[in-house]
DNA sequence: TCAGTGAATGAAAGCGCATTCACTTTAGGT
DNA sequence: ACCTAAAGTGAATGCGCTTTCATTCACTGA
């Protein structure tokens, strides 16, 4: 791991200019055939890679999207395989549960292996000022954000200089910024779910569990779930009937107590925010006898691996989560290759409902 | 999207040199208070944002880690889709199981994170030249490779200018590579599951299902398997009772047609080289009306999600990908750090039986 | 008041490559 | 053999930043 070899050193080993070593790699074929491979012996025997730095900072460009998530890993993580623990043996299911991150990673590495580009992702980490948004902006042609993974206002900022799309959020309102969106329907996905629930199974009695961090996901599910009730003529508050601190199953198995433990008549059907939430409420629910779906119809959202695992199986709402991922990297190399005018674009994947047994729809698995 | 601004910019905007604007980067406390600030006012105003590229030139390290991997991408995610619509009804199941690469992938990037680095990912793709290693080592501090990527000679030669782990594959035996090495004791989990079912199910009658293309975990898994064969006195011959080309499920059910229909005693246990064709001959076994695990047990290897939906759910062994990722991370950080001499590290991770339904020991789910 | 200190800042030299422009071969034509 | 166009090659510059090294300042103690 002595001093790394460079242009020079190879130039002067197979005595051409640095400038013709340089041609060998970037243009192969404007160099005459025995001097390309001098240079190439030469590069061989030295151990040559090309400094990606150098080349980059000589070029304007990396070669490189990149994508910025917050940092949601370990607390969930755990609470999955705490979960998982429930099938009876197998530790370390965490392991097989594909996390959202995990999804749209997947989906920009094979959209962006497919347009030549390699892909730099990095969590948050609660950085300080420059750390993660710097990180990645610096070394990338363009990149995406999860939303809420650093504020708006720096990405506006960056995308002054390069391409930024913004995944699962929606365009501030406000501020409107002139980032690219991309986004999923969650409002169509949680007001089909609810319609469902209320035309197909009869269901009328209804309780919604939000969050209490405010996300526009889960504001934007609350409002389809309120849509469908109204359609229905069922009443609804402006709020979700409990708003819980963290959407994790600790807390979904607490909101299932607390809503069973509510005076009045116990409701039909438990609409969560999310999957994690339903499963835990699962569990609270057999832990108390009471019984999925024929006393009470359970609902996540989100689709995850865990949600066809439990049993009953949960009815949810699947996200498109590695489409995402292919089309923030189409969108971005398009941004790249210079199509697109200014004008930032919107674009709102569909989701599709999962029926199963938790609604009463008992089949698949 | 104009030109991007750079510190002489900043510098000009703040009235200091551009070393100056460097040091309120790199090093804040150096930098009177009130200069800092008025540099990081300019900065924000004109949306600078430090180019990597720059950056790594200057100070020679990059403060990114990579892994390479091949492309077994698609084939693969459709042969487990198909798999999935046993399942009943969910598509796009491929979504839900996570492929080996998307667990060392997390397991890289939480350990990445944890030291600070960000993680720079790309699949081969079936490069040219430079290509695949070109890119990534250019742009890294140090990088894994997960085995037969790309020729090994060729990391070595890399390996002289920074640290090159490679995953999953052994030291070259002739040749005596001197990368650092994390692999999996596939020999031992082989055996110890072989040994199980002679000694706990009593079955002697054993067929072994491989792969015909060289792979060093499939030819170390089957020497586990001989060895705990002869160390119970049972006869084996070198070779598996049959090599299968693709590893798939396909291969996998038309092998356990083949093995049925040899002339003879039918073997009391199918033992595949990994779990894709252990699920494959499942089906296989249920058309032809074999009951698993009552008239010939069947076991897979690897642990994929696949593994515990199928019925019965499969025995199997389990590799720990995801740890596999964090040990190089910290491999990597460690060489970085300059901790460890010059002599190579092999590191052999454990795996462990998991004990389903198809060898017989019905219980988990 | 003045040399002596340490802190804050600036000047300048690269880091390794791509690229333009000018120059030298070589091939093609007569 | 001589000229022209095309193909190959080299010299030199700059990409944006980090990093000595030197310089300037504001103080300190004598």
């Amino acid at each position: 791991m002595s001093t790394a070899p460079t242009v020079y050193d190879v130039a002067e080993q197979s005595g051409v200019s640095i400038a013709t070593v340089s041609r060998v790699y970037r243009n192969p074929d404007s160099v005459r055939a025995q001097t390309r491979e001098r240079v190439l012996a030469a590069a061989r025997e030295l151990g040559y890679v090309p400094s990606g730095n150098a080349r980059g900072l000589a070029s304007r460009s990396t070669g490189v999207l990149g994508l910025c998530f917050p940092d949601y890993s370990d607390p969930d993580a755990e609470s999955e395989a705490e979960a998982g623990a429930t099938g009876g043996g197998d530790e370390a299911d965490d392991d097989a549960a594909m996390l959202y991150s995990d999804q749209i990673i997947r989906g920009m590495e094979r959209a962006a292996r497919r347009h030549g580009y390699a892909l730099l992702i990095a969590a948050s980490l609660k950085g300080g000022p420059e750390s993660l948004v710097a990180k990645v902006a610096g070394r990338v042609d363009g990149f995406a954000v999860l939303a809420r993974t650093v504020p708006t206002e720096e990405l506006e900022v960056i995308s002054r200089r390069q391409p930024v799309v913004m995944l699962a959020g929606p365009r501030e309102t406000d501020h409107l910024d002139h980032l690219d969106h991309i986004e999923v329907a969650n409002a169509d996905g949680q007001r089909e779910l609810t319609r469902h629930l209320i035309e197909d199974h009869g269901l009328r009695r209804l309780a919604y569990v939000g969050s209490a961090e405010e996300s526009p996901d889960v504001e934007a599910r609350f409002r389809g779930y309120v849509e469908a009730c109204r359609a229905a003529g069922i009443e609804v508050g402006p709020e979700p009937d409990l708003r819980v601190g963290m959407m994790t199953q600790a807390e979904g198995a607490r909101a299932a107590d607390a809503l069973l433990d509510r005076a009045g008549e116990r409701p039909e059907a438990l609409l969560f925010a999310n999957d994690q939430m339903a499963v835990g409420a699962l569990h609270t629910l057999e832990r108390r006898g009471v019984r999925v779906p024929d006393d009470v119809a359970v609902t996540g959202f989100d689709g995850i691996a865990l949600s066809r695992l439990v049993r009953p199986a949960l009815t949810t709402v699947r996200q498109p989560m590695r489409r995402m991922g292919e089309e923030a990297v189409e969108l971005l190399v398009r941004r790249l290759t210079g199509a697109h005018g200014g004008d930032p674009v919107s674009m709102m994947l569909p989701v599709s409902v999962v029926r199963r047994g938790s609604c009463g729809c008992g089949v698949a698995g």
